[in-house]
RNA sequence: CGCGGGGUGGAGCAGUCUGGAAGCUCGUCGGGCUCAUAACCCGAAGGUCACAGGUUCAAAUCCUGUCCCCGCAA
């Protein structure tokens, strides 16, 4: 008997408990938030990992608060052996991370001690890292400061987004689990302590609001941030009064000291527009806009967004 | 009933308010120019104007219903 309780809640999660389902381990619960009225109808949707569990018929629980005593007691009827915990959104309390013989065991999609907290994934694309990972770990009191079994190293392509890291880690946050949870059973986990200082800021959820374009910045850092944003929240400024998302972009490498305009504009100033490119004055350097979408229509490569909607060049985007 | 934008040849758009011959920028195909080209010139193919009803002499355009896409908000 290999008995564990999985919590979770977003796509993130779903891949783990995926693995848990195909590997010899067996999932008892699932606890995952409630439901919440989401998409543009505002009806009621099941999370990702409710979803999945209920295709398999895995019993399923979503407490308003993991906190609440009677929490404790659901699961001390189960008597797990572990809990997994990825991306579950909710503070788990000392009562619940003591209960099980092997702890609660937590992927977190970074190498920590870098980028603890909600959006790991994103910030190490919006800091330009080369490199990431999964780190599973046994989880304490502190937010993402538990002791760490194993890390995956994961290496950053050079136009990877939120997304396609997002689906690396979760692919890679899998095996590790497993291998993790091997290694307990087995007696042969190593456990490493955590240094109490993070290098790296607190990895902060993502707002909409951050997506907002400060042109004020460099070319490779608003890359990075329109990287990082992919596909979710997204970055955007600001053009005619409406609100235009930008997909992809390149730094332009290329000479720019024969535009006479270059580096005499305020940031934001769109410097050159062609059949197919869109070129922008940053605080440093120039961007490439390669896909982009205005409010309400689709998301559309340069020259086919061209094609309809005449940009000139001086014009400004805030 | 959360707010709003939109569905027009292969792509992106205009035309809808003020009904009355299918337009623009590209792409595709053929020809020309050129050392050459994503440049330029000439020509051609390609559309049930999302779908279904209704009003009208006449509907892409007005009215009603349905489907789908998207932005905001959550």
């Amino acid at each position: 008997m290999k008995n564990v309780i999985f919590m979770g809640t977003p796509d993130f999660a779903v891949g783990t408990l995926k693995a848990l389902l195909d590997s010899d381990y067996t999932v008892q619960a699932v606890f995952t938030q409630p439901d919440k009225p989401k998409g543009r109808g505002k009806s009621l949707q099941m999370t990702p990992v409710k979803e999945t569990a209920l295709e398999v018929g895995i019993p399923v629980y979503q407490p308003k608060k993991i906190r609440d005593p009677e929490n404790l007691e659901l699961l001390k009827q189960y008597q797990p052996e572990a809990i997994v915990v990825v991306a579950f959104g909710q503070i788990i309390p000392e009562t619940i991370l003591n209960l099980p013989k092997y702890g609660c065991i937590n992927v977190h999609a970074s190498l920590l001690p870098k980028y603890r907290g909600a959006a790991p994934i994103q910030w190490a694309v919006i800091n330009g890292e080369k490199e990431s990972g999964v780190t599973t770990m046994r989880m304490d009191a502190g937010l993402d400061t538990g002791d760490m079994i194993r890390k995956a190293v994961v290496p950053l392509a050079e136009k990877e987004t939120g997304g396609s890291l997002f689906d690396k880690l979760s692919e890679t946050g899998a095996k590790l689990l497993i291998q993790t949870l091997d290694s307990l059973w087995e007696g042969t986990a190593g456990f490493e302590k955590q240094p109490a200082e993070s290098p790296t800021a607190y990895a902060g959820m993502l707002s909409k609001q951050m997506g907002k374009i400060d042109w004020s910045k460099g070319a490779s850092q608003i890359e990075c941030l329109i990287r990082g944003l992919n596909p979710w929240p997204s970055a955007y400024t600001g053009y005619q009064g409406k609100t235009l998302k930008i997909w992809a972009a390149d730094v332009e490498t290329g000479d720019f000291e024969t535009d006479p305009d270059a580096g005499r504009v305020p940031p934001g100033t769109i410097l050159e527009v062609t059949k197919n490119t869109l070129k922008v004055q940053t605080g440093e350097g120039v961007l490439s806009i390669r896909e982009l979408q205005l409010e309400g229509k689709k998301r559309l490569e340069t020259d086919a967004f061209l094609r309809g909607c005449q940009m000139l060049e001086g014009q400004l985007l805030q």
